[in-house]
DNA sequence: ATGCAGTACATCGTTGCCGATGTACTGCAT
DNA sequence: ATGCAGTACATCGGCAACGATGTACTGCAT
């Protein structure tokens, strides 16, 4: 019963201690980098995490002189920790599909996935998503297209949304074109 | 010291109360639709919202029969939760700036902040915050650009980021020249 | 006749979020 | 000499999130 914010900064951990081992405080900084901008971590958020995590199994950590302050705990990904990041990537609860944030968190990390038709059964998932054609406001159960709505920020809404949704789109097809292809092989 | 994902229900609340009062099993409907598609909002989160609203005295509550159920607790914005609902439209938080979901229900109501000045003041943040060069990668300080990064996904991410930030800019720019305009009368 | 879906609200318990605060060390600026 | 910023981690407490569950009524399908 895992909290759906978890989940995501979860993923973040695992997804880059998958690359190189990191201590907590360079961890931070990675995540910040990543989705910061737009969503701070907060310290007390990101080490309980980790400590969740390595009650789990799914990360060692081996103590080392910090530079310059408190001893460094680096954390390393386990055998068991390598299968969870690739599982759920693999198989991402809704929300991690439809909300952007999270979906770009699953994106960053996607290639950890190895199997190209794995990941494109995920991009299969979003673009899906992106296909029906759900809106922000309705008359009734009718979505209404920008042009129909009169409040100008609400207009924005679905300007702005279209344009994401016909990039993101391009760029879905485009790639799993490409995947396709390496899986062919 | 209220939870983020908290000031955005309860933005949605004030929101759409401001137009016509309404009953939780509607109120929530609403907010299914605005936002549900992206991330849905359980039952259990809205009712005790609506009661901590009530509680600070922003939402008044009469009771009707219900249509064919329990009765319906019809809510109203107070002349406080008026009051409160404009202050929250015009200083949102940094977060609901720079977080998209955020930003698209402060958009969904910030037409009932009645004085065009104050909402250019709130779009000229959001511009603020999408014209710096911040990327979601970096190499040492440097924000990496699509055309750096090797992993297709993490391409892509940059790529669609970009893409709806320009449609959102210009969206912006044209609609601010409509508010600056509307400022001058 | 039984049950399922919809309407309409409520409470409980687990768990995560996060600001505040603390500890401890280095190095640079004033 | 004092302090502030950075490095590196930890804990506590209040509160919000939300799944599970309950209550109670209507109406339609099987």
């Amino acid at each position: 019963m895992l909290r759906h914010n978890a989940v995501m900064l979860e993923l973040a951990i695992l997804g880059f201690l998958h690359d190189v081992p990191l201590h907590g405080y360079e961890l931070r900084k990675r995540i910040a980098a990543l989705t910061g901008h737009v969503k701070p971590v907060a310290e007390s958020t990101l080490y309980p995490a980790i400590k969740r995590l390595e009650k789990a199994g799914l990360l060692a950590r081996r103590t080392q002189p910090g530079a310059g302050a408190a001893p460094r705990h680096v954390l390393t990904l386990t055998a068991e920790g390598q299968a969870e990041l690739r599982r759920r990537l693999a198989h991402p609860a809704d929300v991690d599909i439809t909300d952007e944030n999270r979906w770009f968190t699953v994106l960053a990390f996607l290639r950890h996935l190895d199997d190209p038709s794995a990941q494109a059964e995920v991009l299969e998932r979003r673009m899906a998503f992106l296909r029906q054609p759900s809106s922000f406001f309705y008359e009734g159960d009718r979505p209404l297209r920008a042009e129909e709505v009169e409040d100008p920020f609400r207009r924005g809404i679905l300007t702005i949304a279209r344009a994401t949704s016909q990039a993101e789109l391009s760029w879905l097809r485009r790639t799993l074109d490409t995947l396709r292809a390496a899986a062919d092989d």
